[in-house]
DNA sequence: AACATCTCCTGAAAGC
DNA sequence: TGCTTTCAGGAGATGT
């Protein structure tokens, strides 16, 4: 499930690849996965001969820009992979999208459960381009401010969960990463988030940031599905601590990690290190 | 405002 | 063993 470190290390290894190369056919196989503005037909003809000229991520949104003005945007959603292939191989039952360059290259977007998309936008149409104009900070640009960030919860009566997958305060989180963010901070996650004091809020900021750079350094976590844009997968799944971990010992303690649904998603979390911020706002988080 | 529930979708895993 | 049911989840829509 590609979340913020995923969709960098995709960008980080599609990137290369095919800056600079020119789109020569477009082939929609399954016409669901592009979404507005226009019909598919505008969609292939509107990548007609275009160059990549660059790219970055916003959110878990993986931006290219075009020759032209234009942007191809791709949100992975759950089982999206975005690859590029010199030659290809016979395309899979769920690829959805082939883009072949004018040398001969091919990037494949496909997607198992078909939740991901990708869109065509010329500049002033990026509300059309998924979640895009609606997103939080970016977790780890230079403008983000504690401060700022410290400020955010005043008024936020929601689980610390909620608030932290919700792609509006803050761009990029996920349920895996925010389970690993809470555990390192010693922050249950049903913990109200106004609840939380400063120093709660301040670890969860640094850990925020040191997590998705460490994750970012393994290039992302596969749990199943997600590869990198040269079909590789991740590495950091092997150093999660929680997620995924339900009845295994806790790293730090002699506890064993639980399962709760929370905010309508697994939650990992360790009983004695995250203790329930309902009954214990005063936790400090040491058992 | 906050939260639950449903939808989309497939395939792995669990249940019987 | 083999069939059926449940579950996983990002995000938007809808209901309470």
């Amino acid at each position: 499930m590609p979340e913020l470190p995923e969709v960098e290390t995709v960008l980080r290894s599609l990137l290369p690849k095919i800056k600079g190369k020119e789109i020569n056919t477009v082939r929609v196989m399954h016409e669901d996965v592009v979404g507005w503005p226009g019909s598919v037909k505008e969609f292939s003809r509107g990548l007609f001969r275009k160059k990549v000229t660059g790219g970055f991520r916003r959110g878990k949104l993986l931006v290219f820009e075009l020759n032209g003005g234009k942007k191809l945007i791709f949100h992975l959603r759950m089982t999206g992979r975005l690859y590029y292939r010199i030659n290809p191989a016979p395309l899979e039952k769920h690829s959805h999208l082939v883009l072949e360059f004018v040398d001969g290259g091919t990037l494949i977007f496909e997607d198992t459960r078909r939740f991901g998309r990708v869109y065509l936008v010329a500049p002033g149409e990026e509300c059309y381009a998924g979640n895009l104009e609606k997103l939080g900070p970016e977790p780890l640009g230079p403008d983000f401010d504690l401060e700022e960030f410290v400020r955010a919860f005043d008024k936020k009566k929601g689980r610390i969960k909620a608030l932290l997958l919700n792609q509006s305060f803050i761009a990029g989180l996920g349920n895996i990463y925010v389970d690993e963010i809470l555990f390192r901070s010693n922050i249950h996650p049903e913990t109200p988030a106004n609840n939380l004091e400063k120093h709660q809020i301040e670890s969860i900021f640094l850990k925020m940031k040191e997590v998705l750079k460490e994750a970012i350094a393994g290039r992302g976590t596969t749990f199943r599905d997600y590869r990198d844009g040269e079909g590789r997968s991740g590495d950091f799944q092997n150093l999660l601590q929680v997620y995924g971990r339900e009845g295994e010992k806790c790293p730090r303690c002699s506890d064993f990690i639980e399962r709760k649904k929370v905010a309508g998603r697994s939650s990992f979390f360790c009983p004695c290190c995250q203790k329930d911020g309902i009954n214990d706002p005063s936790s400090t988080g040491e058992c």
